[in-house]
DNA sequence: CTGGTCACTTCTCCAAAGTAAGTAACTTCG
DNA sequence: CGAAGTTACTTACTTTGGAGAAGTGACCAG
């Protein structure tokens, strides 16, 4: 069956790996945290930066990801009050963990307009 | 706005990023790719170790790792005939990329059975 | 020849998601 | 002052996707 066991193979990685990938499987969820981690912070900015997303989808993920404690929102009591919605420290750990993605899709998937 | 030149946070790394999200936000895919890396080879061993996975779905996702050229499926002309699903070199080497989750999760998700 | 396994396929039904529109609070414009 | 616009949502309706159960054909054991 050849398993090195530098592998991610054993089941505690396995595990993790995948409570990891039961928030990032969530549709909508890694491009609104990498709309984040791109300057996004107001609603309307991430509707901007995720594209095809909806009022209402874009709303739960928001809210679901405050309750998971990837994404903070604050209400700004400036003129017109302004609400934004920032990456937890988290979060951010989160998508450098998503950095070795990166390299791998720059691998397997040059598809189109790369080299 | 504080945008470190190391982060994953430029347009291209965003897309490629993005780009393998597509793969792995697609529902059952991280689980059924996580089961290959575990030893899984036939139909009813993936169904064993992705639970709550329904046999359409399985099928349905097996055939479309197969186009993203992440599954190889072989006919084995042994007296039944087996039919046998492995991961290819870059799906495994998206395992690999996938690594890093497992190291955030135990960081940020001890939630319960951990420490 | 009845019963069982494997790798599926087909069916029905319900939940999730898309679309469109509405709303409250505040703004600027005339 | 009143009409119109923006922002951050919510609500209602329709479409789509996935779960669950059962069926299928090929093969084999008893």
């Amino acid at each position: 069956m050849t398993r090195p066991s530098d592998s991610p193979v054993d089941e505690e990685s396995c595990h993790r790996i995948l409570r990891a990938l039961d928030i990032l499987g969530v549709r909508w969820t890694g491009p609104i945290l990498l709309a984040g981690a791109r300057g996004a912070r107001r609603f309307k900015e991430y509707r901007a930066l995720v594209p095809g997303i909806s009022d209402p989808q874009l709303t739960l993920r928001l809210k679901q990801l405050q309750s998971r404690g990837l994404m903070e929102r604050t209400v700004v009591p400036s003129t017109p009050v302004q609400i934004t919605y920032a990456l937890t420290p988290d979060a951010e750990e989160l998508i450098s963990a998503l950095q070795p993605l990166s390299h791998w899709s720059e691998r397997n998937l040059p598809t189109r307009s790369e080299a």
